[in-house]
DNA sequence: TCTATCATGGACACTGAATATCCATAATAA
DNA sequence: TTATTATGGATATTCAGTGTCCATGATAGA
């Protein structure tokens, strides 16, 4: 079981969209210079993110991507779930259902207990996630990212600013 | 994201085999009958649970498969790491550490917050599954399972026991 | 000792999702 | 009007999951 790489892609992303002044954009492009990432493919991703109300979209020159809302108010399971969609990852396929000894299909009102407790799990899951924002993300960052680089990143912040200028 | 089928399957049997004797043994081919799944692709998956000491086989004729031990001891995340594995499903690929502020690697001493996060998340499904056992299956299936089934489980049960004699 | 039964492991093929590129189109700022 | 940016579709590639087959090894029973 494997999450796609889009989920990092979009985690920072996002990260990096949160520094941005209120009404600033930030086209694909850029953030796919920022990491290094193939610029056509980042934005298959960034499509979901805006088709699912974690990214604002806007079109032009001067345009490009920001938060739809603030930071505050997205949270990691806002942003795996526009990329890896809100399904579960264990799937019933109501094998119980199979078999010399099956019944008919009304036979099984309830749910199969094993689907349960693996969903229960899944539960969890989003619950710890839908615990951290962007926000706290983004507060994190400015602990634990050395100095240099966030010298460094401003300094690029910067070029970009002034190439769009 | 997706959990593979054999996760399924491998629950299942267990729980199936969970319903044995003390040492008595279930041939795959006979699970793969009871849940109408191919018996070549079975084997594979509980090779698996075989080899991460989940189930016990034994060659030759009257051989076959068993719980490694008893069912309070075995965990739903023993069955799904013996399937899927032991590590994280969100990977980092480190993508802080390219594009054109970032700096050398050794000035990352500390695990990406962002991966962090994620992981702890995934530690929280691990509880999840880590605080259900096979046994707890197996009485959940007594509570919910249709009596009818019950009955033609038990008949095919013995028809299997009968084959084998 | 021989035979039938069963698991193990490797080779191979097929399928679908993730990864990735390219282009035509639409929207917008200057 | 032009340049810039996102959208969406078409297409290709890679890889893990799914599935089959066969040779080998182990064991119980005749």
């Amino acid at each position: 079981m494997r999450m796609s790489e889009g989920v990092e892609w979009a985690l920072h992303s996002c990260s990096l969209l949160a520094r941005l002044e209120e009404g600033e954009t930030m086209a694909a492009r850029d953030l796919a210079e920022f990491f290094d990432l193939p610029p056509a493919y980042l934005l298959k991703t960034l499509r979901h993110l805006a088709r699912t109300g974690v990214l604002r979209a806007t079109p032009g020159p001067r345009g490009g991507y920001r938060l739809a809302r603030a930071a505050e108010e997205i949270t990691l399971l806002d942003v795996v779930e526009a990329i890896e969609g809100s399904g579960n990852a264990y799937r019933c396929a109501e094998i119980r259902q199979r078999g010399p000894s099956a019944l008919d299909r009304t036979a099984y009102p309830e749910p199969c207990g094993i689907a349960s407790a693996m969903w229960r799990a899944e539960e969890a899951w989003r619950a710890s996630l839908a615990g951290v924002s962007i926000a706290d993300l983004a507060a994190m960052g400015r602990r634990e990212v050395p100095r240099e680089q966030r010298e460094r990143a401003n300094e690029w912040l910067g070029l970009v600013r002034a190439r769009r200028a």
